[in-house]
DNA sequence: ACCTGAACACCGTTCAAGT
DNA sequence: ACCTGAACACCGTTCAAGT
């Protein structure tokens, strides 16, 4: 009984000195986990995608965690670089709705990168978050540039930035409890039966989606948050709350 | 070499016929994810927990995910009880406030309670869907009680629906992502070193928390959105957008 | 310095029983 | 009908080597 070789009964040949190098381990896990599934990636799927022995990867990486952060901060720089740059001088609504869509849309297209960046526990590396709070310092020198005051800016980069990861992840989430298990059939049900007792929801689910993570709820949020910052920017200019007792 | 007996050596006597039941197995789920996380919820785990064979379990719920659909049915309606009903008549900011607060409490006081139903990748049973849906019903019912179109309703329930769970899921994988991992010590960083070209941040750090997860956060957050709400419905009374070409 | 298989502890799950 | 241990495939990780 053969009991450790691989399954087509092939064994490797030997790979040379430098012949690897964590990069290329780091390329391989985005591959893997394109293909799949960030929580699918394994040490010894990504090895065997490799062509190299499980243990190989532990010589540049100690622990998988290890493996998640570069990939992480790969992530960032790819993320970083695909945002759209600050045309200054643009009216902050239109620089916030186009920042925050442009991150939606990114987002939205490559899972690998919402999964790490968004919804992995992970903390960034001190360059990603360089990097992060780069692109946060420039939105928030646009708009106290425009009348914000700091405490005001960072308020509302805040609000519309946790409002975009909400329905990012929301739609993450989403897509992946409706992904056909492979198994196929035995989801556990595919429509509300009874929409008794509740006549709006009723109505509305012909024409509407119900998750609240379409473009048309996407811009209708970003809509009102607009307006609301809109209100509280003439508040302040109105009447600054008078400071001291 | 004794192989497969418990860490202390004692072996556990046969349980009598009808001594577990599903509901014991999935309280004893709870009390296992109360006190680890959900993600550390393993099927042996459980077992030495009630104190039975691993594959007992088995028998209850022949999938480790049947088990926590059956959690995450309980946990809605552990969250529909503890959600403070409507009161008729309300101002729709306030009972929409009222709503969302209690919700970002409950998920925030109870991290299994989040982890369930926001961010483990699951399809709600039918009655659980139903028992979400009806709060949902509710807050609509209200909504177009005091003027919204049921469209504008569902998109402004969406919203800050939204919104509440991203500050909440946000928050949780913060706080996950900061919890000692034990070994203490080796996390990636502490604190940025390097604040030189960020002057606004740098002079925000100091007094505001930079996550965006605050109750202050919060309250800002779900003000413009009310404020926003407020405009849309003056708009919608002052000039409704003509219908047909 | 780099690459490797054997080995270990752990997990989810199946199976063929025991009562 | 219910409870069980043995066993399997898989995973993350360590170790003691090989080159």
């Amino acid at each position: 009984m053969p009991t450790s070789r691989s399954t087509d009964g092939s064994r490797r040949t030997r790979r040379h000195r430098g012949s690897l190098s964590a990069d290329d381990i780091i390329k391989g896990a985005f591959d893997v986990a394109q293909g799949m599934s960030l929580d699918k990636l394994s040490m010894p799927g990504l090895a065997q995608h490799l062509d190299v022995g499980v243990t190989s990867i532990y010589w540049y990486f100690r622990k998988k965690e290890e493996l998640l952060n570069a990939m992480t901060d790969v992530a960032v720089e790819k993320f970083v670089r695909m945002m759209p740059p600050l045309t200054p001088d643009e009216p902050w609504q239109r620089a916030l709705s186009e920042h925050f869509t442009a991150q939606r849309r990114i987002f939205r297209d490559d899972a690998t990168l919402a999964d790490l960046m968004l919804i992995r526990t992970s903390t960034y590396s001190r360059n990603a978050t360089r990097r992060v709070f780069e692109l946060e310092e420039g939105l928030l020198a646009l708009l106290i540039g425009q009348g914000f005051t700091p405490e005001n800016a960072l308020h509302v980069y805040n609000a519309i930035s946790v409002y975009t990861r909400g329905i990012v992840i929301h739609d993450r989430i989403l897509r992946l409890s409706y992904t056909p298990t492979l198994g196929a059939g035995h989801g556990r049900q595919r429509r509300m039966t009874s929409w008794e007792s509740m006549p709006i929801l009723d109505s509305l689910i012909d024409h509407y989606p119900l998750a609240g993570t379409s473009d048309e709820d996407f811009t209708f949020g970003v809509g009102r948050l607009l307006c609301g910052f809109e209100q509280l920017l003439a508040e302040q200019d109105r009447g600054p709350a008078p400071a001291g007792g």
